[in-house]
DNA sequence: TATAAGTTCTATAGATTTATAGAATTTGCG
DNA sequence: CGCAAATTCTATAAATCTATAGAACTTATA
């Protein structure tokens, strides 16, 4: 019996190989990825890949899930907090946008490749996916009661934009890594408060937004 | 000599399978679909799809290709209208979400799936693309330039979020096919406008703006 | 060191896929 | 009709790729 170093050999190399599996996906897509591809980023051969997955696409299910995992509780967590709207916002879209940094690619496969799991497989992630969604909703609506909304915002409509515009930068950050990313949570904060046109109505600076989420 | 219809066979069964190839690579990705599939969906066998596409690549880049085509020559015409800001801004979004309906999925398939072409055989999509943000960034320069914009607004994220923007929602618009598209294209007008904060600083109906960008 | 469990390797069956060659069919016209 | 060009079909070579079985090697510990 062997598996008991402190965190036994299985655990770190499958961790490793959900990183390298997240790497490639992101590369070439999961159909364009192979097995052999993975195991060589790895470090191994193409048929030991199998003592980690039973299948190629578990391991598409397992980077998905890895991509979005805490990202829920981190969004809970946020919500929680006793903010004004304005910080709640700027947390979330500096969570959101820092994941792709911090995943390791695993969230961008996550937005792009998941659908070609098949649909049992992937209720999970619906589940995870839908409830982020109304937290943020929820954020939303909970701004329009306190007045800081103007009343013509409708509040799914917001959520899906906000979502929808971090997912975009997502490509970008995943391709560029030298880009300044906190500058990029400031200026999409200010677009979705602010707006592009005359006379902003608030500054943003995040100075207390950003406090505890960039422990992750 | 048979090829003197009013438009030969060759042109419409080419245009069939560029569009049956745009069905497929957006609902199975570039990898994930296959040479039959594609010669399924336009009615023929697996083998013929030859006579139209030296390769499968080949099909990629003609439905990339067919995805933006005419997006930057409408970029163009929207750019030289005598317009204010905010109206040239709405037909810029009413045109880019348009084309998720009427290209038949390619500008999905340009968006998601370009990255899988070769250097060599992307250099006009990529010239193509940055010439549309070059375009969008000019119009926020002059937005800048003629106090519709606040000082604060850099050109170049703005552009970057508001193509990011469209982009996330083209996603949606190709699976919910009973959207309401107009509803949508104010709403994210305003967004990126006035952003979603209180004290709204005009009112955008577009009764203006679409005038001229439905016809195609 | 000897042992047994844990991990990785080699080899391969079986399925799928792209692209090509040449035969067969269709089409429009003289 | 009967021809020639255009289009589609069949069949297949060659190169994948996934997943499995069982051998070989490692590792921790008794």
């Amino acid at each position: 019996m062997a598996q008991v170093s402190e965190r036994s050999r299985y655990q770190s190399q499958k961790q490793l190989a959900i990183r390298s599996a997240a790497s490639v996906f992101a590369e070439k897509g999961f159909h364009g990825a192979s097995t052999k591809d993975i195991a060589e980023r790895m470090g191994i051969k193409q048929g030991s890949l199998y003592y980690y997955f039973k299948s190629k696409e578990e391991a598409l299910g397992e980077v998905c899930l890895y991509g979005i995992e805490d990202y829920v509780e981190r969004m809970q967590s946020i919500a929680a907090r006793d903010q004004p709207f304005e910080a709640k916002l700027m947390a979330i879209i500096a969570s959101h946008l820092s994941s792709y940094r911090e995943r390791n690619e695993a969230l961008k496969v996550h937005n792009d490749e998941r659908l070609y799991l098949p649909e049992n497989k992937r209720a999970r992630l619906k589940e995870l996916g839908s409830n982020y969604r109304q937290q943020l909703e929820r954020i939303f609506e909970e701004g329009a009661r306190t007045g800081a909304l103007r009343d013509s915002v409708e509040c799914h409509f917001a959520a899906q934009a906000v979502i929808g515009m971090c997912n975009g930068w997502g490509d970008i950050i995943v391709r560029e890594p030298d880009l300044d990313l906190f500058g990029l949570i400031q200026k999409c904060t200010d677009l979705v408060l602010n707006g592009f046109i005359e006379s902003p109505k608030r500054k943003c600076d995040g100075s207390e937004a950003v406090g505890n989420n960039q422990d992750q």
